[in-house]
DNA sequence: ATTCGGGTCAAACGTTCGTTTTAATTCGAG
DNA sequence: CTCGAATTAAAACGAACGTTTGACCCGAAT
């Protein structure tokens, strides 16, 4: 019954799991290094030893899957753009590349689909320090990204293809979120149990809806001011 | 006798003023009611003898705007479909009545803008009293948007449109957040300042995609998967 | 056998939290 | 001018917060 026989590294993964999970329902500034360390099962001083802060704790939480999930995006990206053999890549070859790849995350190891949870609150947190390094995790597979709809889309200007990389990942940020307003006030089925949702029904209906919001025809945008004739 | 039927006292409206740009700009849990205090200018138990609590106070916040912007969104709604005299609505008209009259409200009165971002992040919000109060506030304005859908897009299956409907809230809540990891990371201009954004360049384009993603191919969805048919 | 150092532990640090209490002030109605 | 309810002001409440401390445990290296 000892409870020293866990192995090297065991105790900041607990933490981590307990954090990923609390800070996903209850929000960063919600949840307590009490609760954290309470449901990890260990002390704590535990937090402050193996991570320094609170908030050196939340950006580990996010680095252990961010750092995976930016390297597959960028890896499947390299791949992509081998096989096309410098002709440009289609667009549903991307936006499945950056889309479906986050998603398919929340159906493979554990853990995947809480981090989906939090990804997609975490987006719209109001803390600097968290929006600083998201940003900065995202900042070379965005880049890539960017071009590669640049080059896919040639047509369409470069400030409505970004405009349009912005919605996507609302829609997606949201979707994943699972706050579902929605879904409290509208008692539709929407495909099955909460269970299933992120990768059989999620993903295809969100694919095709990201599809037909960045290949719709431009916004008029006439010329004249407000008003509408 | 009931102090409810009267005007809001000037000190509770300059409560609600600081509560709306505190919560915005630092969300619920990261906001304390001395920040709020001090800000309006007002005693620190004011907030308490008026509202009752924190949640009380942060509730008449959005109370104040969504009232306001609901009611708005069901007399356009009533008015297109009275015009129509029974037949279904156009998409578009749905889709500008909804999101439109929403983003629209951030160049209208002062403090619009700042509800904006705050009802876009709040959204997302994990704390349950206020998913449970705005699902309560969007009931209505839902379910008759939702029908007038089901009427406008006889051919697609109602799940679908759920579904979409889904994703349309999430893109224009991330827009409206304003909390912006691509902008953080790409220094591309996005067409004016911060200021404009609201009106003259965010609704048309968004309008766009938004519209985009409704009128989408349905997705594949391939039968295979869990076996039932 | 002893030293060493990473790791865990209970306890306490000072601060800030939301809320409440109590007293003073305002102000219209009788 | 008085009375009493509504409102503001000042102070304090207990609880919870993130963080730090210093003693203690124990396997590995000296």
């Amino acid at each position: 019954m000892a409870v020293n026989d866990r192995t090297l590294g065991e105790t900041q993964e607990r933490i981590l799991d307990a954090a990923e999970r609390l800070f996903m329902e209850q929000g960063f500034e919600g949840t307590s290094m009490r609760q954290v360390t309470s449901e990890a099962g260990v002390n704590l001083a535990a937090v402050n030893y193996h991570f320094g802060s609170k908030e050196a704790l939340m950006q580990a939480v996010l680095r252990r899957r961010t750092e995976t999930l930016n390297r597959e995006r960028l890896r499947v990206l390299d791949e992509l753009e081998a096989r096309a053999e410098g002709a440009p890549l289609k667009v549903s070859q991307i936006v499945d590349a950056f889309f479906g790849t986050l998603l398919r995350m929340g159906s493979g190891e554990a853990g995947g689909r809480t981090f989906l949870r939090l990804l997609g609150r975490t987006m719209t947190e109001p803390s600097s320090f968290i929006r600083t390094f998201l940003a900065a995790e995202y900042a070379d597979v965005l880049e890539r990204y960017r071009n590669a709809l640049f080059r896919a889309l040639p047509e369409v200007p470069r400030a409505e293809i970004v405009w349009r990389f912005h919605f996507m990942l609302g829609a997606t940020s949201y979707a994943i979120a699972g706050t579902d307003v929605l879904r409290l006030v509208t008692d539709w089925q929407l495909g099955a149990g909460e269970d299933a949702q992120a990768e059989e029904f999620l993903l295809p209906r969100l694919m095709s809806f990201l599809l037909g919001g960045l290949r719709a025809p431009l916004p008029a945008l006439a010329g004249a001011g407000k008003g509408s004739p």
